[in-house]
Parts: structure tokens; C-alpha cells; sequence
DNA sequence: TATGAATGAGTCTTCATTCAT
DNA sequence: CATGAATGAAGACTCATTCAT
């Protein structure tokens, strides 16, 4: 073809660097750019752009955008939930240590993956997110019926708060978590939240879990901890 | 680019039956289709059909997509939220109080407004979210001062937890009510959350918020330390 | 309608002013758009707005925008076609001056109507052009035999370059008026045409059209006039 | 916007039979139709379709309506222009016959490119011509200064009319050949030019570039005087 | 006469997907 | 494995036109 305009310079010559897990790039490429735009405004072409590739081998390597977000799930999503999940079946009875440690690994995940929160508000805590179905699906219930009994226990045997609802507690620590590392990171310009980081929001999240605003140990037994 | 043989015979004849507000109703069907399914995955003609007008009517009213966010940030969310937050000035300088009642108000305003919960988690909170900056630049701040102004003096006052960061108790307050909120309406076949209503979640908030876990008015045990 | 933003304030009330000669107004924005970016280019809502009124109506008026073409051949530009050609029928013979007289009379046309040459050119002369059928089906002949036959009177008895042709003379005329016309109110930026002006250009067509490049008087007769 | 849901089920299958250069056959399908209808009036549908290929291959090519003019003026145009202007370089001083000259060339590149004549009028002499800027930014200046410099010094030997306006003389070129060539081809039904053909339309714009009206050789009458 | 609301057709553009090479 | 070319569907937006008021 006579094409006057630079366009590629390489044409049909395949890029020998690019073999090394492509398949990973892609899904890491995907799983950034989601969080950043949500899924919906996310083009494959911009995925490939990203990962370095065209935007064929994206349907080369998945078979389509609908199995694109099966893989992100399954092989991103998953392994996270799992991980952060999975610790709680080993913890025993005393149900604010496992509140406390949830908070901590959650935390802990989005400093690793930073795309966590952000994704999980918008595509699977959010009406219609588009990996919602997806990981429904495949959620791991047993850690979050062993966490939601250990709480009830915990209530019956009065060292947890009665006027909680057990069924929600592990929402809220969700909800204490991700809301504010999804926001915080992107509000800077609201004067108010300057200078918020990870830690402050893992610290107010487990004082808040733990004692709410109430102050702690103010007309009760013994003195504040610590 | 206009034509220059005169194409059309069979023109569009206005059918008049729209009805009156057809702006609200857009607005109407724009706010509720942009919480279903995220603004970005929402077309102008779907809006169009939910408000039972054509696609065209959309850009006739509000001069394309752009102006049609503007016009859902300023008539529709502002006003939510400025009926949200404008009481907080009103109250004195009770802490927990204000804090419970921006809980309650929350609850409210998202029973009455369905949309809201989803909207605010995906479109303002998402990195990307499509009306964050328009939200921002027009979100009344005194509001906001006031409110950490007060949690900040009752900590100093000794009534209300020291641990907590006063800046992210309002980002608190959202999180416990509004993800729940998004959640629980849609997320029926998870088993372990059957059952559980708008009212569930006031409750389960305002304790968790004014006590946490901790028993109220029980000698603290060693969970909640260290 | 609750319409809140800030859109036309009289509604529904006529304008009082408008009544006086709209459809003339109309023409005239139309003509003036029409030679500034090509009837493709003008929509009716520019016609409209350029008039100060309704694109509504435009329709009220001309009944689309075909009839509108129409009406804009025979209420402007047949008008200034008549003009320029009419007084061909009343010169005798003399077809150096009647060539003469009929350059001068296009510039001054040109000169009271700047939307001439640009018309002319692009939707008369241009294959396509929107109003070439229009005009040729109501265009004088009368005049344009008259003419052609004078110039070929004059030739037979050795009064004008036999070379010519007299069918093409009257295009010569034109070409060398209304092209330079046309090209040098915008090509002012292009260095070599700085500060020529329709006097310029009446003079030039003058002494090309009939004396060429040749020097008059030279190896002739008798010493150049003037 | 990208939906949601997996829409497409019935998706393009590539017919791959479109052939080579269809970039080419493109700027040839555009240059026709600009010629034949002018570019408002050109769709990228009918461009697409006259090279016997899809709408969207014209962005896949030209990524938009704007980089199709550019290719437009930098493939097409231009080239014909410097291939009728450059020769100007070559020949020394005797302006008649570089006028003249100019001219054979203006016909000839019209007869191979017969879309040269109703371009060049319609968008790049029109006011608001939409190659006009495109093309003067890239237009060979020194072509034309040497032109006129020539035709100013030959007038400044007596060597030509010292009437005529020198920087007027290549527009009266351009003037005196497509014009008429762009009008004569479909003026057809106008009777008294039917039969008038390039080769015409070349001779006489030479013999009245050279003498004008003038009688060659004869006395001066006293028309061409005043 | 004049207006705003409404419509259907059409334009440009983008995108996921397919396929020959 | 990798690419460029190709496609149909759909999206945002524009426009001439119509009509109740």
C-alpha cells in the first residue's frame, strides 16, 4: 500500500519482546485502567495500548471482552479477596482481633494493589457493576459466615456491642476501609483531606471499629488503653 | 454537512404528546439509569426512551452529554446533598449527636432518592468518577469545616474518641451508610445478607458509629487495646 | 415548563419589531451567508439567527429550503444578472466598448453586492452549484446572443482579434472580474496580493481584455493612446 | 460510551477483497466528489462508497474528516500545483510566453485531473473555501514571485503592457482557463456554448492573454482608448 | 405572524470483533 | 504469536421540517 502518512513502522513483523507474559500484562494493564475509568470507559484498544501489544491479541489471549472481566476476576480479583479473607478461618473467637486484622489486610491490599478499592466500589459494590455477577459467583461464602457467626458469638457472650447488626459488621469494615483509600487518594484538592494517608485511614478505621466516638473506657472499669 | 438535493420526504412530525417537565423527567431518567448501570455505560437514547421522548430531545434540552452531568450535579445532586449537610450548622456543638443525625439524614435522603447511594459511590468517589470535579468545585466547604470543627473540639473536650482522625468522621458517616445502602438492595442472593433493610443499616450505623464493637458501658476488655 | 437554566427569556410573545420586511432580511442573510461558507455549509438556524428570528421561520416564509434557493435566484441574483446585462442590448456595435462597459459594470455590481463573486464562482460556475439550475433556466439569453454576436460582427469586419472566440468572450469577462473579485478580499495574507483592490482589479481586466499583454501601439499605426 | 452488557452478537466479518491502495482510491473517490458536489456537500459515506469500500474505513485511513482534507491538499493538490508552477522556474524572461505557457499547462493538468477547474473555484478562490488555508500555508511561493517579477521587468523593457497589473496577470491566467473550463463542461444545455471544448477554451485564453481584443498587428481603433 | 417543542433521517466517529497473512 | 485491514453496530450530535399554541 502506498501510504504516505508515518504511521507503524513495524508492520507484520511480530515483536519478539513481548511473549514474556503477555497474558499478565493485559490483565494487569486492564485491572489499572478499570479502576481509573471504570470498565464501561475502558476500550480494549486502550488496554492494549497500555500492555504495550494491539488491540487483536487482546481477543487473541481472552476470546472477547466478556471473558477479559471472567479473567480479571478470577485470576486478579479472586486471589485478593481470598488473601484477604482466607486468615480469618485460623482466628478463634475474639471477634474485634478479627475486625481489627480484616481492616489491617484490606488496608494492606490496596497498598499492593492499588486499584482495589476503586474497582470494588464501582464494579462490584455499586448497582450494575459489571464484575458484581461475576464474583458473586465465586465468593468464598464460608470466610464470611465463619466471620459473621464469630461475631453473633461474640455478641451472646456480651464482648461485642449487642446493638450491631452481625450480618453487616464485615460491610462496615469494607465500607471504613475502601471508601476513604478510594477517595482520599484522588480528593487531595479538597483542602480539608490534605495530608490524609493510608495509615491515618487504617487507624481511624480500627478506633472507629473498636470504640466509635465514644471515649474509650470513660465511665467504665479500668483506664484507656495505651 | 448539509446536502445539497433535497433528501427528506418523510419528516419528522412532532407528536406533542410529551407531556410537561420533559427536562425533569430527563433528569429524572438520567439520575436513575446513571445509578443502575454508571454513567458511562449509559446512552442518550436510553435515557430518551426512559423519559418517553427521542433521543434528540436529550441535545435539545441540554445542548449534549456534557452539560446533561452538569445539569444532574446541579439540580438534582446539589440539592440532596446541600439538604443533607445544611442542618450540621444548625447543631450546637454535640458531637455524637450531629454525627448520628447526618447518619439518619443520609438514610433518608437515599430512601427518597434511590439513586443516590449508587450514584455517589461510582460517579463521586471512583477515581474517574464522572461527576466528581463537577460536584467538587461546586460542594459547599463551610459545611464540611463546620462539621470537623465540631468533632475536633469535642475530642478536646474528652467526649468523643481521641483515636479517631476528626477529618475522615463525615467520610466515616458516608461509608457505614451509603455502601451498605448500594450493597444490600441488590446483592438479595447473597444468603447471609437476606432480609436486611434501610432500617437495619440506620441502626447497625448509628451504634457502630457512637459506640463501635465495644459494649457500651462495660469495663473495656484487652480486644480493643493495642 | 420548569426549565432552570437560562435559555430565551420572551416566550411565546411575538416579536413587534420583526414584521418589517423579514422576507427581505431573510434573502439578504441568507445571500450574505450563502457567499461567506457555500449553501452546503449555511444551515437555516444561521439564516434564522442572522435575520434575528425563528429558525421556525424561515420555513413560514419560503416553505423550505429549496423554494428558499428559489426565492434567492429570482428576488437577488436575477436582479443583479439583469442589471449588469441589460444595457448590453442598448450598445450598437462597438464590442470593445461593450466588453468594456460590461467589466466596469460587474465590479460595480460586485462592489454594491460583495456576495457576488463568491456566489457566482461556487454555486453557479462549480459543478453542483446549488443554484446553476435555478439560473440557467430563467437566465436572459437575449443579451447573451446579442453580445456574442456583436463580438463576431466586430471580428468580421477586423475590428477585434479574429483569434478569439466569440462564444467565450463573455466568460472571459467574467472570469476576469469575478475570480480575482472573489480571491483577493481573502487572500490578503498571501504577500503578493497586499493592498490590491477592486480598482486595481477593474483597470487590469480592462487593459487585458483589450489590449492582452501586448504592448498597445507598438510596431502599429499610430502611438498608444493616452 | 461503551455498554455494559455484551451486545453484538452478528459482528463484522472483514470482506477483505477491498484490494490495494485503498488509501489512494480514497483521495481519488474524495477529490471526484469534492469536484462534483463540493466538500460540504460530500458525506463520508458517498466517498467511502464511491471507492467501494465502508464509511469506516475512511477513519481507519484518515482518522477523521479534518486529515482527510489535509491528505486531500498534500497528495493531490499540491502535487498538480507544483507540476503546473514549477517549470515558471525555468524559463528565462519573455513573461508572453511564460503567460502563455502557464496557461497550456493549467488545460493539460486539467484534462488529467478534471477535478482541478471546480476545486480550485469552489474551495480554494471561494471565501471560505475549505482548502484554502490548508493550501496557501503549503503554497510555493517563490513560483509566483518569480512570475511576477518577470512580468514587472518585462513591462519595464516595453516588452509588455504596462497597463496591466503585474501581480494580477497569473490570477488572469488562472481566471481566463478554469473558469471556463470548469463552466463549459456542464453549461452544456446553455446553446450558445454548446461544441466549445478544451482545445478552444485553450486557444482563445492564449490569443486574449497575448493581444486581448486588440486586431494583431492592425492600427489601434479608438475603442481601447479611455 | 411568531415561537418553542418535537421528530426522523442522516453525519461523523468509535469500538469490539474477525480474518488473511 | 502477532499484525493490519476490514466490518457492522451503535453513540453523540445536527438539521430541516412540522405543529400546537
Amino acid at each position: 500500500m502506498r501510504s504516505s502518512t508515518p504511521r507503524r513502522r513495524t508492520i507484520g513483523r511480530p515483536r519478539l519482546d513481548a511473549g514474556i507474559d503477555v497474558r499478565g500484562r493485559l490483565l494487569d494493564a486492564a485491572v489499572t485502567l478499570f479502576a481509573a475509568q471504570g470498565i464501561a470507559a475502558t476500550t480494549g484498544t486502550q488496554i492494549a495500548r497500555h500492555a504495550g501489544i494491539t488491540p487483536a491479541m487482546v481477543h487473541y489471549y481472552f476470546k472477547g471482552r466478556a471473558r477479559l472481566l471472567d479473567a480479571v476476576v478470577s485470576e486478579r480479583l479472586l486471589r485478593t479477596v481470598n488473601a484477604v479473607w482466607a486468615p480469618v478461618l485460623d482466628q478463634g473467637e475474639d471477634a474485634p482481633a478479627m475486625v481489627r486484622d480484616l481492616a489491617r489486610r484490606i488496608v494492606k491490599a490496596h497498598r499492593e494493589q492499588p486499584w482495589l478499592a476503586s474497582l470494588w466500589l464501582r464494579e462490584i459494590v455499586s448497582e450494575g457493576g459489571q464484575l458484581r455477577q461475576r464474583l458473586l459467583s465465586a465468593l468464598p461464602l464460608p470466610y464470611l459466615r465463619h466471620f459473621i457467626a464469630a461475631v453473633g458469638a461474640a455478641q451472646r457472650r456480651h464482648r461485642v456491642n449487642a446493638r450491631l447488626e452481625p450480618r453487616l459488621v464485615f460491610m462496615s469494615v469494607i465500607a471504613l476501609t475502601l471508601l476513604p483509600l478510594a477517595t482520599v487518594r484522588h480528593w487531595g484538592r479538597l483542602p480539608p483531606l490534605r495530608g490524609i494517608g493510608d495509615d491515618e485511614i487504617a487507624r481511624h478505621a480500627e478506633a472507629l471499629l473498636l470504640e466509635g466516638l465514644s471515649v474509650p473506657g470513660a465511665a467504665r472499669g479500668h483506664a484507656a488503653c495505651k
